[in-house]
DNA sequence: ATATAATGCAAGTAATTACTTGCATTAGGA
DNA sequence: TCCTAATGCAAGTAATTACTTGCATTATAT
């Protein structure tokens, strides 16, 4: 991928975190890269395109494909507390924004599974970890599909909430939900 | 509020469900509710006008006003799933798709309040509840900010998640994810 | 140094879109 | 029945936007 383009994506996902994809308009995109609006479609076949470059580069895909549970330890409280930690990383506000904005009609057919893959694989690796736990004798047994879904969901709620309404909505800081929740889980998980 | 103006304000919910705010034209508008469109302008002062005034009927905020808790039973079990499922039956994924499509840059700024009552009420709801809960005994004491973060969260993470990549992502079906949900909450709070 | 490729510049095009206007038609109430 | 308000119709406007083209200029590699 030479500069320009490079930078032409760049700039195009960063204006559709902010005003998201409809309202980010070429012009936009080469005020922003300054880089002169034909040139955007010398290398591109059109704006489709050049997010569609981009959502294919780790970069613009949060690095979900490096392994998520890096540091397992066998231990539910911290294992978990390393999962939501990771996730709230990674998935930064601004990443929110960006898959918002890429809800359009126009190209929500062809973004979706891209913005997809990152509940797909946090999700995946929340299943297995627990089925491993299980085998481990270090949890019983449950519906592990719908124990990470409730896992899961509970963190990307936290994430999308304050994404969307920041403080207004509720003034819980990420540390203090992640230790809570987590506890909440663990005690549930772990009763008798 | 006449009758041409509310099929106008309808049409364009409606519309804006599908494809979005910005996408949404006001000629799909006139096509849609068999109005001419120069009608429409003679209503409304302008596009952004027609969906203000519809964010501001209850029809279109999901009837939140109505009390959320409306047989509280004093039992957790019971409570929890009774606040769950009225989340996920008046919180369809229609609603969401009208939540999403709110979020054109052009507009946010003013439906936002608007679109937050229903996650406000919600969650207000909630620590209410947590508190009179621990009033009565029922339950220890706990950060119920928090608490009740984690499980609207979940709830909301659920609905948001299901509405945007279906059993694309996952299989786990509404009940399903209540009861064990809550069971899982259940035992979280009530735990020794 | 020179050939080639990349980029800038300026102008333009065709389509779309929110919004307007003048006038004709319809409908409902007194 | 008649007056008035609501609505339809047709045409138009000004702005925006994705995308194009021809030509000049700059950068790069050999």
């Amino acid at each position: 991928m030479d500069k320009t383009s490079q930078k032409i994506i760049d700039v195009t996902m960063k204006l559709i975190k902010e005003k998201g994809y409809v309202a980010t308009t070429t012009i936009d995109i080469a005020n922003g890269s300054h880089i002169n609006e034909c040139t955007i479609f010398r290398k591109f076949k059109g704006k489709k395109d050049i997010v569609l470059s981009g959502m294919k580069q780790e970069k613009w895909c949060a690095n979900v494909s490096a392994s998520i549970f890096q540091d397992v330890k066998w231990d539910l409280q911290l294992d978990l507390e390393m999962f939501m930690r990771n996730y709230l990383e990674r998935i930064t506000p601004d990443f929110v924004s960006l898959s918002v904005g890429l809800r359009a009609p126009q190209i929500y057919e062809d973004t979706m599974p891209y913005i997809m893959k990152i509940p797909e694989a946090f999700l995946q690796t929340l299943v297995l970890y627990f089925k491993s736990m299980n085998e481990k004798g270090k949890i019983g047994t449950f519906d592990f599909e719908c124990l990470a879904m409730t896992i899961f969901s509970s963190t990307f709620g936290f994430t999308f909430l304050k994404a969307s309404f920041g403080e207004q909505l509720s003034r819980v800081k990420q540390e203090e939900y992640i230790t809570n929740s987590v506890s909440l889980f663990l005690k549930g998980i772990q009763h008798e």
